[in-house]
DNA sequence: GTGAAAGCGCTAACAC
DNA sequence: GTGTTAGCGCTTTCAC
């Protein structure tokens, strides 16, 4: 059952049926409901494949994201998906599992699929072939906006949060609580958040006149294996940090496991604060202090940036679009993860 | 640019390139370098609309889902990514919030979107509408396979777990611990886990010849915020049981938020088993015992059905096929929630 | 082994 | 306000 069909059966021409269905205002009433009810009677729904490749667009928006098993993911999906649905488009998902390779592949293949836009947490900031296709995508017409990391030096509009100013506090609060020895458990210096979480620690450290220690930057990769492995290293230094500073969920669960397997417990073995809060960690006993961010609203936001790019491509490019980029605001949550246990015993630095 | 605008620069006609992108073997090996050469040079790729257009068929999967934030869902969506990968699927997802009305109209949304195969987890078992739409697909050509829900009276294929043999575990287990007192958090009853999770907490009490009490079943709608109250329902009847089983992954996050705001604490307070384990808790002091299942396999595995549905089809259905359901086997995993602290204290029965 | 041409189901310019 | 018709970019049958 096609348009030809319906408007045989309605009596009229395909045109009419494709004015009634899309809502043009040149349709006698009498037309449009003779039309929409041939429609209704015959169960009919017309093709979108057939619209999009007589409109030559669609409405499906593609997500790229390297960990799906990561909550922030499914946070953010969940705010990509509610405001989408708003605007009646359809997500596509794809996972790169943080592996380049793997995402070239993945927009290889959408440059067949005539999508709408495309919203990327990319593996690496500084993959020239990424970068280079997803400039090919807006070259075409196809707008690209990032989420959580960045490209260097491109101009795609993009939600991001303040990581070195998320980092600088959460490290900060340790040092207010008397921590010197402070250590990192970074991510991938070659994403932005991973390097920017290290920036923001530094800083913290170097804005009160304390000497960083390499010894004390250990990369866990934002995995929670690699995490578990970077503080045991940690630990096993001569001389250990009083505070971990964990910049990712992921990270932030290796540590854990690394605390729980060695009987160790918070505050009094080891202070810790993480980066990203942790849902079901509110459940339990171990009171957490994070650098929170809002994970479902930078889903929301990455979509609207989205849409304002439809906007403006439908207006005509009037005056030349700017990039837009939003740097979302973290804060601090205090449980208790943070606080000094030696503090009391006088014994403050080395 | 398009297929005419490669075959010209190759000097060929249409169909050829066409044949050469297709792996079609009727063509001289020269020919078909000289294609693949111009197809690299113009950094080709030919639109899967148009493609999908005119054979009538896509590699599009929906995948529609109730709570995009059940860890559940994000586990088994890895397994579905994964596979569908494989294939080269592009997976759509949907959510439908377990609202009946919501996934009613990305159905019917749907109708519009030549996808090759529909994975649902649907919102009730015994929704009417959502039933006839499966089927209009199934008929259309479109299969559909179910997971974790089922629908009653269909004959969908489907990956579901053992939830009566399942529960019937974590409630024996409760008994042999000496508990006789207990609860259960239920979920809504129109579903499947939902009502056959009751079942299997009925039948192990009744075979342990303990009476059934209608006060310990209370409905925790498989939402954290309203286990809440049915946990804070339940522990303050006159007579509170002992132990609780929760039906779901968050129904237990319900009941642990309300422990810890009531500063109970499990076995001392009261003793919990869950069913779906929550990862993040390994690395806490909340030591749950839960009942497990291999969620990302059911995500491989119902990608696979799907897979058998297509080759079934593109085979000429030979032979009717048969429907599989396949039921994966749960597990209990003790950590020592379920134990009855009063036991030592020959506190046994009322 | 290769090409011509019709067709997939819709849209949009143009004519009336 | 409505119809005719030529695409959109591919596949596929049928000739050769």
């Amino acid at each position: 059952m096609n348009i030809y069909d319906i408007a045989k059966e309605a009596g009229v021409s395909p045109a009419t049926v494709s004015r009634v269905i899309n809502g043009n205002k040149n349709v006698r009433e009498e037309t449009r409901r003779k039309v929409l009810e041939v429609i209704k009677e015959n169960n009919y729904a017309p093709s979108s494949v057939a619209r999009n490749l007589s409109i030559g667009e669609s409405q499906n928006i593609a997500f790229i994201v390297p960990d799906v098993e990561n909550p922030f993911f499914s946070k953010v999906l969940q705010g990509i998906t509610d405001k989408a649905s708003e605007f009646n488009y359809n997500v596509f998902m794809f996972g790169t599992k943080e592996d380049s390779e793997r995402e070239h592949r993945i927009l290889e293949s959408l440059k067949a699929e005539l999508i709408k836009g495309l919203i990327i947490i990319p593996v690496s900031e500084i993959d020239k072939e990424t970068a280079f296709r997803l400039k090919n995508f807006e070259k075409a017409g196809i707008p690209v906006v990032l989420l959580d990391r960045d490209i260097k030096g491109s101009s795609f509009d993009g939600v991001f949060s303040e990581d070195i100013q998320g980092a600088f506090e959460a490290v900060e609060c340790l040092i207010n609580e008397g921590h010197r020895k402070i250590a990192i458990i970074s991510g991938p210096d070659t994403s932005r958040p991973g390097h920017d979480r290290v920036e923001g620690y530094k800083m913290a450290l170097t804005s009160h006149q304390i000497p960083i220690n390499e010894d004390y930057i250990v990369n866990g990769k934002f995995l929670e294996e690699e995490s578990y492995n970077a503080i045991k290293t940690l630990m096993e230094l001569e001389d250990p940090p009083t505070a971990v500073f964990s910049s990712n969920n992921m990270t932030t669960l290796g540590c854990l496991r690394y605390l729980k397997e060695n009987g160790m417990k918070l505050v009094e073995d080891i202070s810790l604060v993480g980066f990203d809060d942790i849902k079901e960690l509110e459940y339990t006993d171990i009171n957490l202090t994070v650098v929170a961010r809002p994970v479902y609203e930078m889903g929301k936001e990455v979509m609207e940036l989205l849409e304002r790019r439809f906007r403006y491509k439908q207006e005509g490019d009037k005056q030349k679009v700017v990039t837009r980029r939003n740097y979302v605001k973290t804060w601090l949550i205090k449980r208790g993860s943070e606080k000094y246990k030696k503090f009391q015993e006088g014994n403050i630095n080395e």
